[in-house]
DNA sequence: CATCCGTGCATATTTGATATGCACAGTATA
DNA sequence: TATACTGTGCATATCAAATATGCACGGATG
């Protein structure tokens, strides 16, 4: 089992975002069930060599996310509710979709013509470098 | 008439925004006509007085906009493209897309999984009647 | 009370956005 | 071509926000 993350210190992203999007994806994957006791902020800022503090930024946000529940003096927890969680980004990316699609219908574009933007923006967003 | 900007050094917004948004305004409204000549950097950065780098920052804005053509040793002229209100839909379009973009990312979407949300999205609107 | 747990605060460090001066290059025209 | 306008590239200063930290403190549990 891997309920061991691996923070890569080359990463560009900030430690706290790289715990708290894998953190995110073993809920979400079903890697960690519900209500399973997450490491503590002091066990998990040690194998991660990061502080505590940081390691805490991340949980708050987590909770924030309605991806975890922590008690103070007692631990923090796989919420409860993940679902709702995800059925809230799906909301909101259903929205913004919407919103783009109103947008490209100003334009006349077609269904395809659409389409391709997106894949262009994939692209765009995969390869950021510019030289 | 006014050619003169008016900037506010108590706006919160910094210097080379306002420019930009003020020019971008007066373009859309037509009260810069096409092909117009525009003050030149220096006059600008003299008028306004902010610096002649802030004001070619600006410009350069301006220009990957679409909504002026600038062209060296010669000055900044009114884009003559008729279609930029186009363009500038076409950069909100954009935008919208990448937020969207964000929150698949969040969701662990892949970008297939991603064009197969958009394809649906586009199909719930062609047949939203249901009465 | 001993020992785990999370928390609040003040602060250092890093990063990115904003703004600048100056020397240099392109263009027009007399 | 001389001159007097244009815009441009670069190295740098300033500033604000994001990120990361140590330490002292409060809560839970056996």
């Amino acid at each position: 089992m891997s309920d061991d993350l691996f923070l890569s210190a080359t990463d560009k992203k900030p430690m706290y975002l790289q715990i708290v999007e894998q953190i995110t994806s073993k809920v979400l994957l079903g890697d960690w069930p519900t209500n399973m006791a997450l490491p503590s902020i002091r066990e998990l800022a040690a194998t991660t060599k990061v502080s505590v503090i940081t390691v805490k930024r991340a949980y708050a946000e987590l909770e924030q996310a309605g991806v975890i529940v922590t008690q103070a003096g007692r631990g923090s927890f796989v919420s409860a509710q993940p679902d709702l969680q995800l059925q809230l980004l799906q909301q909101q990316l259903q929205q913004q979709l919407d919103q783009a699609i109103d947008i490209a219908k100003q334009l006349q574009l077609t269904e395809e013509q659409i389409l391709d933007t997106v894949q262009q923006q994939l692209e765009l967003r995969r390869e950021p470098r510019r030289e």
